[in-house]
DNA sequence: TTGTAAGCGTTATCAT
DNA sequence: ATGATAACGCTTACAA
């Protein structure tokens, strides 16, 4: 910058006004300016011009489990979309659900000096959001609560933190009902650890229905160490062979795919609905019902959420919970 | 820092070596900074630290088509990883396909002080790269050569430039074959724009498998304005109806998905080779053969040669093709 | 409208 | 082993 003002013969300051498209620059000088732009191939520095106090990094950071795994790649693209919109970049990182990364990666954002922080909370979590240095930027929560009593609370001393999440127990029972509307009197649940809070938002749905519809849950109804595709096939295959139950909820979409395996290697079916959509639903025959997420919405709400603080909002943190919505394709029926 | 510095009673100096890990401090001074410290909640600058010449952000930019698209996302996750392992972060953009937004990105990610570039070129692209500015730091094209002469050629003399692309000919031509063993004498080419390079390339693969089969290629057994699925399916239900073809390459995984709709639709098949694995392939039955690329594998590639570039390696630019894989599941049968 | 000088948080030089 | 001081590229009072 201080070439590109000897060049043009003019004070750093006034290169400083025009790269920032100031107005009140004299046209002859603006002109000299640009020339000398374009001669030295100058470009701005927005790290150093960041340093500054009170000025911002135009930068937010988002941690998700996994970015190959499609319910973040969606989640993180209606996110960058957003912030996008309002001149932010987006650091994006993957704690794949560890603690310990995940905490790694919350310092090293924090170094970086990021405007802001998106953060779905690893699986397994590490330190508490209680153990935080004061000064933090704004934080919004996704699809899990944060790691400190209930969720909103804590944080809104400390830092302002929002949170955004899916109506999991809604959407769960909802699909159940729709398994028990269509005569199922046994429906099992398949699904991954309820360590896991979004498991167990979706398990209490589903005895939340089965309670609604007079039926008494059974624990060898109950599969909760799904965690891939094969896991969930084999557990939906013994339920083909021994017909304990005579209905599926697949509590996530891993688990409905396994079940759609199972269901072809036996050759023959049981009513499913699932959870979370996934490209391969609507190629059966039956297509699968399942409960649906609107992920791009909750990143569009959570990255908005986030804007807002940045823009200065500072009313009390706030927790939201977007709907679910129940698509029947025929799978729910026997 | 100078807060920190005084609370401990040293020098700033020490305190910068404290938080750099230099080894030769006096460990009664370590322990007073590592107090004050704490007391203070202080956390290092990382964006200040980059402003001095010769060091550098430790961030690298990634610019990809749309993050919410499972090639870019499996693409994006791998290169992520291997950024990590050498202290990295990823800024990850999404250029929409469009050759005006993707240039702009690239002159935010410069000025944001990236140390390096990795590029999916647009495919409707914009301004040249042999118009870049001269002081750019290394970039690594992926997927497709960028938009100037022959890949690899012309970037040489102006920065540090590497490409990494997968074998499309090689595999289509592969996947063509593998139709043309099984009995088909007419298969047809399911995709998109011939305008986009690896649906050329694909497409000259198909016709050299074709060729070398002393098959004459029709015009009519070629669609390439199939976008979507939806384009697709109409496509091969056509296909269906009015049997010219008697099987069915598709040159993209969402082609592949369009011709499972229109057999389902139609309640008939032809045999099938599509390019790109994807989820459904092996649920249908028979699974869906196709000719997979080892998506990961070039994200670590390409992520590999830039740290190289950064780490010092001024090596010619080049150009690597990685091997396509032809993964029968039964569908290239009649 | 333009320029001067100070300062942001860090690291590097060079002395001590 | 430690520290004083300058420098990085930029913005912002404040002055002219």
């Amino acid at each position: 910058m201080n070439d590109v003002a000897r060049v043009a013969r003019v004070s750093l300051k006034t290169v400083s006004r025009f790269v920032n498209g100031q107005t009140n620059i004299d046209p002859e000088l603006s002109g000299r300016i640009a020339e000398a732009i374009v001669a030295l191939g100058y470009r701005r520095n927005l790290a150093a011009a960041s340093i500054r106090p009170g000025r911002t990094s135009k930068v937010l950071g988002l941690i998700i489990g996994d970015m190959a795994n499609p319910f973040y790649s969606v989640l993180a693209r209606a996110i960058e979309t957003r912030a996008h919109e309002s001149g932010y970049l987006l650091i994006t990182a993957s704690s794949d659900e560890d603690g310990f990364r995940h905490d790694e990666l919350v310092d090293r954002l924090l170094e970086q000096q990021v405007d802001g922080l998106l953060i779905v909370p690893p699986r397994h979590p590490g330190r508490s959001w209680e153990l935080m240095p004061q000064r933090i930027p704004p934080v919004v929560f996704i699809d899990r609560p944060a790691e400190y009593g209930a969720p909103g609370t804590m944080p809104a001393d400390t830092v302002l933190a929002d949170t955004v999440l899916a109506d999991n127990a809604g959407g769960a029972r909802a699909a159940t009902a729709a398994l028990v509307e269509n005569g199922a009197r046994r429906p099992a649940f398949v699904g991954d650890s309820l360590g896991i809070y979004t498991m167990r938002e979706r398990h209490s749905g589903y005895l939340a229905a089965l309670a609604a519809a007079g039926i008494q849950a059974q624990d060898s109804w109950l599969v909760t160490d799904a965690h891939g595709t094969s896991d969930a096939a084999a557990a939906v295959k013994r339920m083909l062979v021994e017909p304990d139950v005579d209905a599926i909820f697949a509590a996530n979409n891993r688990s409905s795919i396994g079940a759609l395996m199972a269901f072809r290697e036996v050759g023959r079916r049981l009513p499913l609905v699932g959870f979370d959509d996934f490209e391969a639903a609507v190629l059966g025959d039956p297509g699968v019902s399942v409960v649906s997420q609107d992920i791009p919405e909750m990143g569009r709400r959570a990255a908005g959420l986030l804007i807002g603080r940045l823009n200065g909002d500072t009313s009390d943190s706030s927790v939201q919970t977007l709907p679910a919505r129940l698509v029947l394709r025929g799978s729910e029926r026997a």
